[in-house]
DNA sequence: ACCCAGGCGGGCG
DNA sequence: CGCCCGCATGGG
């Protein structure tokens, strides 16, 4: 434990406006994935790239939070910034998609939520994986994935032994049969040619995180990634608020509050989004999501 | 036992 | 195009 005295400039806490960790973390967007958040300690440890970033937080009056970096430096300091994008105007969103009641529920009732912004490989794997499967099992399937094939670290400051996200050079390297080991089941041949075409063609952090368009043809040449993952990987991968991914929760969401339960096709959906959210669709959605998944239940009415 | 899960590719009309 | 089907796997 060091004294006051050596405190450095990294070590200072983050005081962040109109942020919750407990919405952020469970509204299940990639860091969680493969991240280990303990909500009773309101502690989060993730891995960045090739370091083990151990997060505290404390809640503070008004929606705000505090974080503390427990094995800081600047470089993580700033990563911190990136992942929860605590740099964005929060109140200035709000305003912008508060354009009804159900969204001022949905806002009010999750205030502080973000979308982070993950790196565009993980997030890739992570929505592959996500196709027709469940939140708990994508975790599951994401964590053997990076404890059977991830590059093991120990963190210089604490002494813990952690795994970074198996890169695609590596996962192309891996057999089929290793793979389904992971609990991939018949997403193992996306996963490949996944890890084939972004170690040989693509570049994905090269890409233009602004170009929509480019984005989701280029994301959508992958086998496996449909018009849904290439969005959930231009929003939460690239962080562009123009995605807007409709899953079956969002389309029974949206059918539920704006359509009398009605059915809708997914096209028309796309363009109600447009029109009613504009340029910050994506953030609107994952208060959406999250809104429907805590109160809207499974049923076609009223579930719970 | 049966149903479903943050969809997608392929095949058909 | 638009529709329909199968798909690995495990938990409720």
């Amino acid at each position: 434990m060091k004294n006051e005295s050596e405190l450095t400039v990294n070590e200072k806490p983050i005081y962040a406006r109109l942020f919750n960790i407990k919405y952020t973390f469970e509204s299940a967007q990639p860091l969680t994935f493969y991240g280990d958040y303990y909500a009773n300690e309101s502690k989060l440890n993730y891995v960045e790239g090739d370091s083990l970033i151990k997060l505290r937080f404390k809640e503070l009056k008004g929606n705000n939070t505090k974080i503390m970096i427990d094995n800081p430096n600047s470089w993580k300091l700033g990563k911190v910034y990136t992942k929860f994008r605590l740099d964005d105007d929060v109140s200035m969103l709000y305003k912008k998609i508060s354009t009804d009641e159900n969204m001022e529920r949905a806002i009010s009732a999750y205030k502080g939520m973000r979308v982070t912004l993950n790196d565009p490989w993980e997030t890739t794997v992570c929505f592959i994986t996500s196709q027709f499967n469940n939140v708990k099992r994508i975790r599951l399937i994401i964590k053997n994935l990076v404890n059977m094939f991830g590059e093991e670290h120990i963190d210089e400051s604490t002494g813990i032994k952690f795994k970074s996200f198996p890169n695609p050079e590596k996962l192309s390297r891996v057999s089929k049969e290793d793979l389904l080991r992971s609990g991939m089941g018949f997403r193992a041949k996306y996963i490949m040619d996944a890890a084939r075409v972004c170690s040989e063609n693509i570049d994905l952090s090269k890409l233009n995180p602004k170009n929509y368009d480019e984005l989701k043809g280029t994301l959508m040449d992958i086998e496996g990634v449909g018009p849904k993952v290439a969005d959930c990987i231009i929003l939460m991968g690239y962080g562009n608020f123009n995605a807007f991914p409709i899953d079956v929760w969002m389309k029974r969401t949206l059918e539920r509050l704006y359509f009398n339960s009605k059915p809708q096709k997914i096209k028309d959906l796309y363009k109600f989004s447009e029109e009613k959210w504009g340029e910050y669709r994506g953030f609107a959605q994952q208060y959406l999501f999250f809104y429907g998944m805590k109160n809207l239940g499974r049923g076609n009415k009223d579930g719970k």
